[in-house]
DNA sequence: GACTTTAATTATAAGAATTATAATATAATA
DNA sequence: TATTATATTATAATTCTTATAATTAAAGTC
């Protein structure tokens, strides 16, 4: 049994513990989700699983993505432009995203509970959580271009 | 001459010096941004504008803002749901948003520079910024509701 | 101040992402 | 196995945003 079976037996409890059911369509897009190193957009795992589930409706994605978000087994990335993307909620950790060529990779960093406590003494505001992204050009992005003209 | 003209001179300069041109419009757009403290959508203004400009496109608003954004004069916030919304990019601060009433209000705290330089360290990444957003209940959100039946 | 050039605006349509609806199918439970 | 509430499907509708093409106007030059 892998590390990513247990996970995905631990989200299945979870499901259950939250009175969801659990269909063959949404397993497979948890454990998509789970097995996923991209934060793909609904779209990116609609095709991903269209092989598999021919009849699958796109909304059927975005349905299971809503409950999985609600559960709090999955986080959802929003950007300006384009899709949202979806981000199995493991361990807790930030990203930085690529400006270049959008690609998103995990940062670890202790969270920021300094900030949330003073936002809390500052605003009055009752803090349930934060988000952090970082911005930049990727290693690869910044190599020279070979093959200039 | 109050403050608010100052920062509406200073953006215009940038404009002029960005070899933007200051339509009546554009002009507009930007003066509300400046005095506005709710952080509107690509709409509200729209909405706000209509009655001094009754031939206004909406696609006018979201060139400006375009405009404005990428020289750095305005900052777009995208969430999940429903639609951008724009903030006049002044000082440096973050946004603590109530997840109830969806209540955007500034919260100033210092820029978290580490975050950046080790992100660049551990990445490789050349970090060009951050966002930072903290979400919660707003003081008005949390007071008990007081007409239960 | 009129002329010229180039960008901005307008009106409209198109596009893309997401959600709503209603009929059907199915998971969970008794 | 039968029941019931939820999930899925197929489709349409919504909403936000951008593209297009024609018209207008800002800003610099003579």
């Amino acid at each position: 049994m892998t590390v990513s079976d247990n996970k995905l037996q631990e989200a299945i409890d979870t499901l259950r513990d939250s009175g969801v059911r659990i269909t063959p369509q949404r397993h497979a897009v948890l454990e998509y989700l789970l097995n996923s190193m991209i934060h793909p957009t609904a779209d990116d795992i609609y095709k991903a699983l269209e092989g598999k589930f021919p009849n699958m409706s796109v909304a059927t994605v975005y349905n299971n993505l809503r409950v999985l978000r609600k559960i709090g087994l999955v986080r959802e990335l929003t950007y300006g432009d384009s899709s949202s993307r979806f981000d199995y909620n493991s361990s807790e950790h930030y990203h930085i995203i690529c400006e270049k060529c959008g690609k998103i990779q995990d940062f670890h960093y202790p969270t920021l509970d300094e900030v949330e406590s003073l936002a809390e003494q500052v605003t009055g505001f009752d803090v349930s959580h934060h988000r952090m992204e970082i911005y930049g050009e990727c290693e690869e992005c910044q190599q020279p271009e070979t093959q200039k003209h």
